[in-house]
DNA sequence: ACCTGAACACCGTTCAAGT
DNA sequence: ACCTGAACACCGTTCAAGT
């Protein structure tokens, strides 16, 4: 008995009445939601709410929630090609490189939430496919093989986005979690006991002060490192 | 009305009666399931029937679920220090650094959702603090200063999870989407049309067939690479 | 001291019904 | 052609009640 009544129908309009749904305009609306308050998951309910309209009327334009994500991570990925295209057309191979990696660090401190939950898909949208094609233009330029030009590719891709999904899924946490993380370093670490760990203890003032952006800076420069021998050793 | 009366009380019991519940006893059980069908999220629920308990019993063990798949995680992680102990003591830093990056992938392979889930935190837990002391001490025992020592310490540790975490994100997605993004580079990319994509199209063969170790492989000998440039920079 | 069970506030998704 | 609304099968978590 009691059948619940907590909230009986106060439900609708939080945003605009009901714009018209397209796929565009549900991209648009879950971009702009995600990115009012950071700590959302993006639920179809709420996102209905936002838009005055049913949450099950989204199936009706994507197939679902994973299909509706992924249109939404093609378009941040839309934000790096406009990157690129900014980008002087004098650069070299390295330059370039270098600028679409702290290109994507950027997009992925704006947008956690999808960074997080996208960076280990390939999708095939469009926007990635340009991203692809500009990274084996530039690599393949260089005079690699194929086969170098490909693992070269892969390497420094895969990784780029590893260590943006990585720093993007620590911002996702919420704020509670992302902090206790955060401070794991000089809560932990550096007051272990110095007889059971004394090489952390050692390290305790270092590890507090090293930040992620040098860490990602070290990484970026190691594998552009090891794609430049690759291509002087073939010249 | 009409209550909702689908599955009136047939819980309980699909496992043992009722073991003693501890914090290891969970943690024990949590794994056992999480190994046994590799597409489970691990829910309370599901724990609960599993250990013929209620649910809710095992927030007297634990503060939420969070603290409870961090415990998981590293029992994992004890796996981890096993493997390390068992390694011969007269190994160089480079030969501990690899066997350690190679038993981590191992590891994230059999346990894709724990991986994909935690590879991005900092839990200071007792099997944690032992992997970091030792990859500490070993990167300390080659000369490297102590800001040097921590800077190689976080690229190395850190891009080795990313690697890790990103495989087993892949592998956490399920066997739909797992086969329906690991087919994209054929599906997609290799027949992409050539007048708008040239080099995707160009690449088409090569990039179907780099394999995720022959990347993984190469990432790490990036980044040992770069450890061992500082190495001699010092010597 | 420890566990149960109802309850609360959520999820994604299906499908018959409406317009 | 497109959207609604009830319904289904789930979630994590709290808290008063039981033993």
């Amino acid at each position: 008995m009691a059948t619940g009544t907590s909230r009986p129908a106060a439900r609708r309009r939080t945003g605009a009445r009901s714009v018209t749904l397209t796929p565009e305009s549900i991209v648009d609306k879950a971009l702009e939601v995600l990115e009012r308050d950071d700590t959302f998951s993006l639920s179809m309910r709420r996102l209905g709410d936002e838009m005055g309209v049913d949450p099950t009327a989204f199936y009706r334009h994507f197939r679902d929630k994973d299909d509706l994500v992924l249109a939404v991570w093609d378009r941040v990925m839309g934000e790096q090609v406009e990157l690129l295209h900014q980008q002087p057309a004098d650069l070299g191979w390295r330059e370039r490189l270098k600028t679409l990696a702290l290109n994507a660090w950027t997009l992925a401190q704006r947008h956690p939430m999808l960074y997080s939950r996208c960076f280990a898909r390939v999708t095939g949208g469009p926007n990635e496919r340009e991203i692809v094609e500009y990274l084996l233009t530039t690599l393949s330029a260089t005079g690699l093989s194929r086969e170098e030009t490909v693992l070269c590719y892969r390497v420094f891709a895969d990784s780029l986005l590893s260590a943006c999904g990585t720093a993007a899924s620590v911002l996702a946490l919420g704020p509670d979690l992302r902090d206790k993380d955060a401070n794991a370093w000089s809560r932990i670490y550096a007051v272990l006991p110095q007889e059971q760990y004394p090489s952390a203890r050692a390290h305790g003032a270092e590890l507090t002060g090293v930040t992620e952006e040098e860490i990602f800076d070290t990484v970026i420069e190691a594998l552009l490192d090891r794609i430049e021998a690759a291509v002087t050793r073939r010249a």
